[in-house]
DNA sequence: GCCAACGTTGGC
DNA sequence: GCCAACGTTGGC
């Protein structure tokens, strides 16, 4: 079981617009790294949905990986932002997983918060802090749910 | 809106 | 294959 956080920008999709999707394709993925870590997703795995350039930025809640990986259809959709012209159907480069909400924390855990908590100073997110996909170790998460609340505890 | 960090592209 | 130029991410 490994865990992930992925990044969105609230302003293009936030986790309210999940919420009230319950499952979305996790699109306009265009970084190899990124996108490896996709791939390597497995259904039921978990994931923060972690909100960019936000006010704060931060982790508003979790959701779950309800697929594994299958090619972004918006990679050759000519005309779409994310639109990629090396791409075709036989091979495809970019990749997406399906997502479905599972919860938003009552109180998003800041960016600021997380820095300052000593337990996560070795996080992905301050290494490579422009990775919009990247694995969160056992202990970050847990580390993370407790400041959120402890919302999980019990279950 | 600025700009640091850093990933990607392309000339050589 | 190196690396400068360029583009993007994302905090502030």
């Amino acid at each position: 079981m490994n865990y992930w956080l992925m990044k969105s920008e609230p302003a293009v999709f936030s986790i309210d617009d999940l919420k009230l999707k319950k499952t979305a394709g996790w699109d306009g993925v265009r970084n190899y790294q990124a996108r490896n870590f996709m791939r390597g997703m497995k259904t039921g795995e978990k994931a923060f949905f972690y909100h960019s350039n936000a006010n704060p930025s931060g982790i508003a809640g979790i959701m779950e990986i309800s697929g594994s990986a299958y090619p972004d259809p918006t990679q050759f959709e000519r005309g779409n932002i994310h639109y990629d012209a090396k791409a075709t159907k036989k091979s495809p480069i970019w990749f997406q997983v399906d997502v479905r909400w599972l919860m938003t924390f009552e109180r998003a855990v800041a960016l600021l918060e997380l820095r300052q908590e000593p337990k996560l100073k070795d996080m992905t997110l301050f290494k490579r802090s422009r990775l919009s996909v990247q694995p969160v170790l056992a202990a970050e998460w847990e580390t993370i749910i407790e400041m959120a609340g402890g919302i999980l505890k019990g279950r």
